[in-house]
DNA sequence: CATGAATGAGGTTTCATTCAT
DNA sequence: CATGAATGAAACCTCATTCAT
């Protein structure tokens, strides 16, 4: 499984680290953009705005509009990612570190709520190639879940039978980003803690740890 | 909270039947349509196509390509629902309910899954007005476990902090249609089987039913 | 060889006369636009306006401007052969019959001199499928006067050798249509008839006709 | 009538040797890419990449892509004549001069089609000025014929009126470059060698050389 | 002298919607 | 009530040209 696959979009302009720039301006112009007003009704004109660009211009650094969302769900995995992994936390074993990464996952989904549910709705415009890439981000976060839950059963602070690991890994992750596409509901009735508290609890009763 | 709030869509053709009829043609149409290619990619000529109906008439029964996305929403509610409250359970308890309609409920996901999928995907595109509506009956459909779980909590057969309902409520549903959003990991690894087995252990333990 | 191929383009209208009455509309438009600007200045919208139509109207009618050039290049021919088959000309002989041919050939180049010029011009610009079906016409109106040598040459009345019939047919098209492409040198000098006869008499000696 | 008339490219560039020698290099890129795919198909950045210059250096040498397709043009032209008064030929009489030069101008013809085509069918995207200096050229081209021919009436070896010398010469400049814009059909019948003889016995013919 | 990043006017095409029949 | 021809706003994208470095 290659790990960071990333699509390679071909750039008219030469300098990577302009490249670079350059399409990070694009893309934090688009979030916001495809969070307000979503991705089809976002106009390529309106991302140059944004951006601070002539339309002319973004097209040197993309081939496609469908080249901006897949640079943006890559930025918004990448801004996850970057949360999830930018401190080594510090836990007696297995379990504690869960309860820890569960909570800071939480807090990371309601920071970035708006982009998470931006995933969840547009994804689907992406090229089925693209598509594959971003999933397989998806299932790597997943995997860092699944990681911490197996080395809590290597210690013996998680009882977890193998073949559910994966599965919980995903229970993690859905519990966690329907904070956002349900927040609809669930906003009025639970504050971030609350929430997060009684997710813990229940996804901790998953695990037999008592 | 009015239950079964509907928009009530004007239509230039006065019988309420044939209104209904036509509607009913178009929108089982497009859903098709619309888990085949998207709704923006959908056009309203490939709609009435499909549909057998000229565009002009389309036009007549309806009066937006949104109209069509609101119409099958409510469809695949409906359908949904249906499923959910054809045949009345016969249990002892509420726990033992509460266990019957997940099964009942995820299996229904799994029927309809294309279907579940296309609500999570194109729900976003409705006017702000209707999307409350889409939303006030995903609500309903959550209100349904959480009915069941107060039914359980006053036979005694489930123990659930009162303000711990909804929550629970909206975990099931979740927990249910991620079998969809989600198959291109879940369906690798799991049978349905499997997957509603283990869901359901995990949203036991949740409502302390030892 | 399959004779009169034709290029069936899609129409989103059902109506067969609508649809040809459109298309004529639309292609005498656009010859003189072509004419005047050539095909590729001459931008779709142009075609519209000047077939007095919207541009969406256009594009019920056909599906890409290249498809406009090819019906531009069918209508040309078409208007080409039924100059040089509309009357079907009395002659003592085949020699005659092809001098009566050729005078009226020229004449028709003459009269349809910025359509012929413009088929030289464009016909670059068809996808070559298509290129193909306007070439196999230019065979075919070629033909027309190898048929004509071949009828002289079985009543006696032309001497060619079987092997040069296609060639002279071919110089006598060239010889007409060079009417058109040196006419910024040859109208300086030459007035129709004198160039008519004098390419005549050329073409007489070819056939050895004394 | 002024002989060799050049339009006068201005340049950025002040050392006129470095402005040949770059010129030829784009010159020579663009006309591949223009028999490849056309004029107005080449795209500006092509040509500057194929001549191995940035597109900067370009616009150093020329103000617009019309200029590239102007001294394609003349460099064509240029190579036409160069083949065709590069060697003096050694003939007894102006018609055996004659004969020589014309086989001489079909096998450069031949040797050039892809570029005498470029010239049929490009030409007309030249601003009306510089059309009419390439048109100029053509007729230069066709003088050279004239004067054999006159050489051959004054030494008696050619019977010609005086007012058919210039119609003979063009004849003679058409029947050549029909080869290459015929070529779909006459290469499919007869070999360069044919062809040639045919149309110089045509061409004699004509001159009422016995 | 050489470069290539930046630009925006303008190209082709689509498609939701209307309205006369 | 049914139809589909007509429409034009607006979408995405290209590319000749400029100009600061």
């Amino acid at each position: 499984m290659s790990k960071d696959a990333k699509k390679p979009i071909p750039s008219r302009v030469l300098d990577p680290q302009l490249v670079e720039a350059r399409r990070l301006q694009i893309v934090q112009a688009a979030v916001e953009l495809f969070v307000d007003k979503g991705f089809h009704k976002t106009t390529t004109r309106e991302i140059a705005k944004a951006s601070g660009i002539g339309i002319g211009t973004l097209y040197e650094y993309l081939q496609s509009k469908e080249d901006v969302l897949y640079l943006v769900c890559a930025y918004i995995h990448s801004e996850v990612e970057k949360r999830l992994t930018e401190a080594r936390l510090q836990a007696e074993n297995g379990r504690d570190l869960l309860v820890m990464s569960i909570r800071r996952f939480f807090a990371c989904v309601d920071e970035l709520q708006d982009y998470v549910l931006l995933i969840y709705q547009e994804t689907k415009s992406l090229p089925p190639e693209t598509l594959k890439l971003v999933l397989q981000k998806e299932e790597e976060i997943t995997q860092l879940f699944a990681d911490i839950l197996e080395s809590g059963r290597r210690d013996g602070s998680i009882q977890l039978a193998p073949q559910h690991v994966k599965l919980t890994a995903h229970n993690i992750i859905v519990l966690g980003q329907m904070w956002t596409f349900r927040r609809w509901a669930l906003h009025r009735h639970y504050s971030l803690e609350e929430y997060t508290e009684r997710q813990v609890t229940l996804l901790l009763h998953e695990i037999h740890s008592h």
